[in-house]
DNA sequence: CGCCGACTTGAGCAATCTCAATCATGGTGG
DNA sequence: CCACCATGATTGAGATTGCTCAAGTCGGCG
């Protein structure tokens, strides 16, 4: 119940768009000096320029702190969020005031669905997870260039194909998989490609990655010393996987019950 | 003609469609949807006559007996598929072989999503269930279209919204119901709206239903078994709920164990 | 130094799965 | 018309998974 009126901050993005302020680019702009922030984003990477110059007008960059709401399941559609940096989480309420967590959006990542015409709502509430910076892109103008540039629709229509094939995994992992397994697969998504023993931070807290995984923090927390056995160490936040290659193969194994621990062939 | 190992009937669906104006709706009194037009889907209800007209050169009815397959998962995306009778299931195969239910659509929803302009690949595989007929859009120019007609691109972006909203709502389901719960509000989503007591068929057997609700079939059985104290009353494929009103009021009720609620003994 | 939040660990219990047997039901061939 | 089989559905009993409740640890920070 926290109801802070979070924004500490919101700027025009405009600037930021027709040359790279370093405040938001947060890079050093180098040749790039003309991208704009918006064509950064791999979302509009392909959409034409004066779409994207249009697009630019009004929109806004904004900060949110901790447990911060963006926007909340049933409210009007008022923009096309899309995250900066930080974490946003995805809750969707029930009638009898439950929240569970139906996803998490990340840097780059477009919070919500493409806009209609007409008034819509919310279908989900989003909520920061630590602090977070969006751009936000009204969304009248927004549903407008939509119906003018092919080129942003195509883009909108790939990122509503990518998020059906994310949603439709996500269900398969929970139907089909144990927690262990989940935990695994959650795992070997951040594994950076390529390298095949690695070490990296969790993007959040366990108590989150539990709820993504559909799982309790204490069941977590016992799927995190089963991989043990399997080469993930975790200390805190820093996981370390011995062999990415191998803990993939094993995904199946993990789970099955203790029969084959030892490798145990039948 | 094509692989008829499956393919018991293939057709053109052109000249339906070409006379729209409606003399074809329902020329004669075939068994189960017989050449409907495009105009008729609610896809396409907003979409401009010339698209749909266009749409309609190359479109084919086909029909599938039971279990065979549409399409498969990986396979370049040839068509775009909409269910005109009998439905269709949606399977994920992991790489060690599992297949998982992901989801079933019915008459007039869209199997797959928007074709993108190049080679994609399904992300899931299309199977019968039971006698199915659909209508096939070729792939290519649909995706041409796509771009040339914002209209047909507002529908299928409403589609992919509405897609994304039901799996969503599918996840939520998952994560915070449990089987007798998911059951209840499955029976819910089947009561036609308006009245209070209602009777009807389920659409597909109850292994499917399972699968549907991502429990066991014995699982399911029980859960039906515990619906009866809820008014809920089936024999073999017909059910009665007594009060959906009530039903759905006692929904939290519901899978809350035998602890609280100064329950009913059996 | 002591509290707090995040995490871990333990013990018992509830939900679900597994295995297995039984029971309808419908179709089929004799 | 009936024995018989195939399939789906139900039911029972025991094994597992994951949840709940309850401590206990750990690291950071005022």
């Amino acid at each position: 119940m926290r109801e802070a009126r979070t924004v500490s901050h919101s700027s025009d993005v405009a600037l930021a768009v027709a040359s790279a302020s370093g405040k938001i680019g947060r890079r050093d702009a180098g040749a790039a000096a003309d991208a704009p922030t918006l064509r950064d984003l791999a979302l509009f990477a392909h959409v034409d320029e004066p779409t994207l110059r249009r697009l630019a007008v009004d929109a806004k960059v904004e900060t949110y702190s901790d447990s911060a709401v963006i926007f909340r399941q049933g409210d009007p559609v008022a923009s096309v969020v899309i995250v900066l940096s930080g974490h946003v989480k995805l809750l969707r309420t029930a009638p009898n005031g439950d929240e569970t967590l139906v996803g998490i959006r990340g840097k780059g990542e477009n919070v919500g669905d493409a806009p209609a015409l007409g008034g819509e709502t919310y279908g989900v509430s989003a909520e920061a997870v630590g602090a977070v910076s969006v751009v936000k892109l009204p969304a009248g103008r927004f549903a407008r260039l939509l119906r003018e540039s092919p080129a942003l629709c195509a883009a909108m229509m790939q990122d509503a194909r990518d998020k059906i094939g994310a949603l439709i995994s996500e269900i398969e992992s929970l139907k089909a998989l144990n927690a262990d397994q989940r935990l695994a697969r959650f795992i070997l998504g951040l594994c950076p490609p390529g390298e095949d023993q690695c070490r990296f931070r969790l993007p959040y807290d366990k108590r989150l990655i539990a709820q993504q995984l559909g799982v309790k923090q204490e069941t977590l927390s016992r799927a995190f010393a089963k991989l043990r056995d399997y080469g993930v160490r975790t200390e805190t936040r820093d996981v370390r996987v011995e062999s990415v290659s191998r803990l993939l193969a094993q995904c199946d194994d993990i789970g099955r019950g203790t029969r084959t621990a030892g490798g145990e062939p039948r």
